[in-house]
DNA sequence: CGACATTAGATGACACGACATCTAGTCTCG
DNA sequence: CGAGACTAGATGTCGTGTCATCTAATGTCG
């Protein structure tokens, strides 16, 4: 199997794991992992429209995310207004309730970090940061990351 | 934003990327990058079981993948036959016509594998793959990739 | 032999994720 | 104003991916 093979398969195996991992975590607040990204960027860029939201997205990367927002808005986590300026625009903002998930969230994540570091052991991340960056930039997911990358919210 | 937290986007963002590039590659096949990953195991280890083709999947690492192989038997791509002597088992190898698409998904996945090679522009491989390794060995699908490791079919 | 556990696989349900198409609101330009 | 282009979003369809449950075949042990 050639390295560049088994890079794609590690890939592959790594983001379901990983994913699936989180499912399991986010089950008993009744989130899925796509909805969790999408309480994580609306907390720190709310307001925003479905298209904004969607060019912040890492999952979700092609069509408007309006399905996956529908449910959160049923969950009464989001809620979802007609812009008046211009009535195609909609304009996501967070719920009280949403905010109170988002911070749920963030916990979750972190516990599963910490995993994850444990995996890893002690390796440093640069040189695959680095290289998964020269990959992902050059496509809409990986440019969605790279808006995200300045966020500020240490403290929650 | 916390390396290791990059890291899992990245890992998001790669993946859906690379997926969506092979998808559109296999396109004119008729097949997703899913029965691709089948056809090329099936073509490696045939005869398998379901649930021992499943061991051998990235893609699928739950359930045993009886509705992804109805698809590429639906297609004529794969046989699937009742072991006689445990009616449980379900036997699967290749068509004639699973063969010849199956060489050709080695065709296009080398194409994909060059424009990877270019946008990671000469950078090493082998840290981010023991990183990924390391993550991975510890989940069924990086054992199913383990167990795949060792494959030897560079003639196709 | 017969109840019961075990096993392989099938199936139902639900949420994505991608593609294509549709609708409705706005803009441009005559 | 009005036809047509453009835009944001909604919606239909299909194939996963995951979990839970179900069925059927085999094995175990009395």
């Amino acid at each position: 199997m050639k390295p560049i093979e088994e890079f794609r398969y590690l890939i592959l195996a790594v983001q379901r794991e990983g994913n699936r991992l989180l499912g399991a975590a986010l089950r008993p607040l009744g989130l899925t992992p796509s909805q969790a990204e999408v309480l994580r960027v609306l907390h720190d860029h709310q307001p925003l429209t479905l298209s904004a939201l969607g060019r912040l997205l890492v999952c979700e990367t092609t069509a408007s995310p309006s399905r996956l927002v529908d449910r959160l808005v049923a969950q009464g986590l989001v809620e979802r207004t007609t812009d008046p300026d211009d009535r195609r625009f909609v304009t996501l903002t967070l719920t009280a309730e949403g905010r109170r998930l988002e911070r749920e969230i963030v916990a979750i994540e972190d516990r599963l970090y910490a995993t994850l570091e444990e995996l890893i052991a002690g390796r440093s991340l640069e040189e695959p940061l680095a290289l998964l960056r020269s990959v992902a930039d050059a496509f809409p997911s990986g440019e969605a990351l790279a808006r995200r990358r300045g966020d500020t919210s240490p403290a929650g």
